[in-house]
Parts: C-alpha cells; structure tokens; sequence
DNA sequence: TATACGTGGGT
DNA sequence: TACCCAAGTAT
C-alpha cells in the first residue's frame, strides 16, 4: 500500500538521518548499539521531564557519580536525595525518584520491569517514561511520544485539529510510523530531530531528512504545525519571608511534600497568598530588603518581600540550625537560594 | 479534560 | 519586555 510504504519510508530516512547525526548525550549509548542500562536511561528520562538536555547535564553526571546503581539511590536519606535536586525544578519528580528507586530495590531485586506495563506501575513513570524506557533500555516497540514527537508528527501530516485534542490523532500517526525494530533509536531520533530541526519556531526545514514526505513543508508555513490554544495570563502573587540568624546560623524549615517546593528545605515563608504585612516568627531586630525577591514559576510569578534579623532563640515549630557559610549546600530551591543571597547582598551594603 | 507543578534560555 | 518553550506526571 502507498500509505504504508511512506510511514515505512520515515522510519528509514530518519534511521538513516541519526547514524550520522545523533547527538553524543552523557545518557546515550551510540546508534544501532545495545548495552543502555536501565537505570540510566530512566534516571534521565525523569530529569528530561520538562526540562532542557542543558539543565540535566550536570545534575545527571552528579546523580551517577554519587548513586551509580538504582540499589546506591534507594539507599540515599531523603534529605540528601532532595538537596541533590535543588534548583532542577519540578520537586515532587524527586520524591517520586526516590520511591520509584526503593521499589525497584526492594520490590524488583534491583532490576527495573522490562515491559511498558511494569515500568508505567512505578511512581513517576507515566506513558511517556514507560515507553522511553522499554525502547531505548530494553529494544521494546514501543510508542514514545514527548512533545517533540508531537511536533514532528503534527507537521508530517499537517494535523490542523488543536492539542490537546489533537492528542489521540497524533498518537495514532506516531503508532503507524514506529518501526517494528530500532525502536529506541528512532524515539530518540525523533526527539533530536524535534530539539535541533523541526523546532517550534523557525524550523530548519532545508536540512530535514523527511521534508520530502512532509505535508506541513508543503504548506506556507510549516510552523503553524501543530495548533494550540493561546496560554492564559499568569496572576501576580507576593509574600514574605524570614531570615533568622543566631551564632552564624540561620533557621530552615522543611516545605509539606504536597505542593510548591513540596519536600525541599527553604526559608519559613508566608503563603504567598497577598495578605496582609503578616508579623514575623518572633521578636528581633527586623529589617527588609530594599527590593522584593522576583520570581517566575509555571502558573504564577511571585515578589517575595525578604526580612532578616538576629534572634535569641529558635522559633516555635520545626526546622534546623544551618551554618551560614555553607548555606550553597543546603539545597535551597531557587527562590530561596535569591532570597539567601539578597540578605547577603543587603547586609554587605549595610556595612 | 483541566490544573498544579520549577527553572532557565530563547526571541 | 513579555511570552514561549522544554525527553510529563499526578490528581
């Protein structure tokens, strides 16, 4: 059938396409090869999460360096786990990390389900990891489909149904164009091609080893591919937080394990809420830092105002003395990573 | 199906 | 500047 012909077609030309061109990632094993181990794989499948291949970098040669096997990262204390990831962003994908490791250790004797249907069991393995894993760790055929893929396979038949409701189309398509072997490479040849050619804007069009079989490049604007609603408006929030320092320590506390910054060490904090000036934790001599903490998540951007003073005494409820000059090591989420170094900076101007 | 959930880089 | 976007998952 021509259909079928053509699906297999851009299975082949961009197999082809990723022997030569595939990107020498930390996490990759190179084209055609076998021998990806597991662990890795997921590990940076989870760091991938939303996240740039720039960003994982570093975190990942950490991570692998300090817990190289899933048994050494089930064994890791949560705080240490947790401060690991600080600034990656995204926490409750740490939480999971850890749980997902201790079952694998525990549950599985070491060794991470081979299949799409066991790994998807695991905390924060969803449909996407679940089938990263299976193709590019086990040679499963498996249907890997990250934005990337939906971008690629959006402009290759010119899907004009909005995401998400394009979603169960797009997987279809991306289904009849997997090949029965390779499967992790050409997930992973997909991707590349997403991240460096058929990007979001401006896609290379003239270096792209499927354009032939392309029908958004057949179109005026191939970047119109695929269609999404325009994004809501983000609200504007602010709050407070509290420096309290005693003997060259500061106090933190520990956030919940739901919500922002669930489970990471950080500053006590007002709820972000626009409350009203809420009073301090306890008597000292407060002062505030001239200009408020800026700081942008996904769904919100938030002006935390930051106040420090010494005190006699620890505040009421949980937390912890931290040495002052070691506070790079606490493994502060980045919010309260500026919020550390506006104090430093304001003190200093101070004297 | 819609929303919560971080951060940094690109335009 | 303001907005978009990134190898998604849980609820």
């Amino acid at each position: 059938m021509r259909v079928e012909g053509r699906d297999r077609k851009i299975a082949g030309d961009l197999l082809a396409h990723y022997d030569v061109h595939a990107r020498r990632l930390p996490w990759r094993v190179p084209p055609g090869s076998n021998g990806a181990d597991p662990y890795r794989v997921w590990l940076s499948e989870v760091m991938l999460q939303q996240t740039t291949v720039a960003a994982v970098g570093p975190y990942y040669t950490k991570f692998t360096e300090r817990w190289p096997t899933v048994e050494a990262l089930a064994d890791a204390a949560d705080a240490d786990l947790m401060a690991a990831w600080a600034g990656l962003g995204y926490y409750a994908r740490a939480r999971n990390l850890l749980a997902c490791a201790r079952a694998v250790a525990r549950e599985h004797g070491g060794r991470f389900p081979d299949t799409e249907e066991g790994l998807r069991a695991l905390p924060g393995v969803g449909a996407y990891t679940a089938a990263a894993v299976a193709a590019i760790a086990f040679g499963r055929r498996a249907v890997v489909v990250d934005a990337n893929v939906e971008r690629v396979v959006a402009r290759l038949f010119a899907i004009a149904t909005p995401l998400p409701a394009a979603r169960a189309e797009i997987r279809a398509a991306a289904e009849r164009i997997t090949p029965d072997t390779r499967a992790g490479d050409f997930a992973q040849a997909m991707m590349d091609l997403g991240a460096t050619v058929c990007t979001p804007r401006k896609p290379a069009c003239g270096v792209c080893p499927l354009r032939e079989d392309c029908a958004a490049f057949a179109t005026a604007d191939p970047a119109a591919f695929p269609v999404k609603a325009p994004n809501k408006a983000k609200p504007h929030r602010s709050g407070h937080g509290w420096w309290m320092e005693r003997d060259g320590h500061v106090w933190l506390v520990r956030r919940p394990d739901r919500g922002m910054l669930g489970g990471m060490r950080a500053l006590p904090s007002s709820d972000w809420s626009d409350a009203p000036d809420p009073a301090p934790p306890m008597a000292g001599d407060w002062r505030t830092v001239g200009e408020p903490v800026l700081h942008i998540f996904t769904h919100f951007s938030l002006a935390l105002r930051v106040h420090h003073a010494h005190v006699e005494a620890a505040p009421a409820g949980e937390g912890e003395w931290w040495p002052v000059d070691r506070i790079g090591e606490a493994g502060l989420p980045t919010l309260f990573a500026r919020a550390a170094e506006a104090v430093r900076k304001d003190r200093d101007a101070r004297n």
